[in-house]
DNA sequence: TGAAAATGTCAACAGCTGTTGACTCAGGTC
DNA sequence: GACCTGAGTCAACAGCTGTTGACATTTTCA
């Protein structure tokens, strides 16, 4: 494997860790071992480098095949699933949570989200419609951000089925003609 | 009015506009028309400075008042609110999206929207529910994040009083017992 | 009045962090 | 061997921004 992919590989879990402003290169040119300049130039800044792990994440295998009927309690699983169970597993909906306010990383967000994630939710609904989708992805935003970045729990390991099913509900109705 | 006052208005309004690292002390020191240092003395640092804001802002009159079926309808339309009609005016949620997950903001934000939005809302659920509350706030930052940061559009002026009625419903279903 | 406290200014510091230029060194190619 | 390219290191720069100390000015009040 490459550098350049074990930089690749540690800014996106870091990147999945904390924001934008907050991910120092100099911590991934630790974490692989390397000098900054080196992390700084495989990807010709920081802004780019982001923009990689973006579109590396953007595009997992399975992340919206299938049924609108199988992803809503998918992404319901997903977004309560509790620290432990995430281990050094990447979320695409953390990184976008967590930088999403950042400016530099802003339009970076912004484009991906609408190409590689409402478009794509928008087309499986029975009557297209962008808003249904943009609201389905606002949801899951901010239950993505309130449960992993401020911290709130929305759900306890007892309540844990009752809680999914209600987030289903949620996220049928946002998408319910 | 004191000039700490026109400090506190002023940062406030830029608080409601840009993160709190995009938020520098110089704007709001030319904002008002003294020193930098003013502004830094008047509340002792940056953060405390953040913090004001954020007492202030999360008391409003009438945030919280009355029953829970004025409070969806409420919300609904608040959140969806296009900028024209929000000129000038600050609203908590988009404070509270902006800076979220700034690593110097989330903790005082973690305890204003739990102590001053989740906990009275849960108290006016039939059964205090508090992760049913959690989620009902999720969702509202979430629509505000995506509306007025990211800046991608959930409604339409023509379709709006639909979009607000679907808002609604979602709303409802974090609440449903 | 006169002292002291508050209000405010100015300049400079300090720390961080992305970025860049100069250099080294290994490996492949002619 | 001579040359060149790419990977990598090192040190330093540059710009920003919260913070602080010293000083000037105004207000307060005994």
């Amino acid at each position: 494997m490459k550098t350049r992919d074990h930089i690749l590989q540690a800014a996106t879990l870091r990147f999945s860790q904390c924001s934008y402003e907050e991910m120092k290169l100099r911590d991934i040119a630790d974490d692989v071992g390397v000098d900054v300049a080196l992390v700084h130039r495989a990807f010709g800044s920081k802004e780019r480098l982001f923009a990689e792990v973006l579109k590396s994440v953007m595009r997992p295998e399975g992340w919206l095949d299938g049924d609108l009927a199988d992803l809503i309690p998918h992404m319901a699983r997903r977004v309560l699933a509790d620290r432990s169970s995430r281990l050094g597993t990447v979320d695409p909906l953390q990184i976008v949570a967590r930088s999403i306010a950042s400016p530099k990383a802003r339009e970076l967000i912004r484009d991906a989200v609408l190409n590689d994630f409402i478009r794509p939710v928008s087309a499986k609904l029975s009557e297209a419609d962008q808003h249904d989708a943009t609201l389905f992805t606002a949801c899951l935003f901010g239950i993505s951000l309130m449960q992993h970045v401020v911290g709130l729990d929305l759900s306890s390991e007892e309540t844990r089925p009752a809680d999914e099913k209600k987030v289903e509900k949620v996220l049928a109705a946002c998408l319910a003609e």
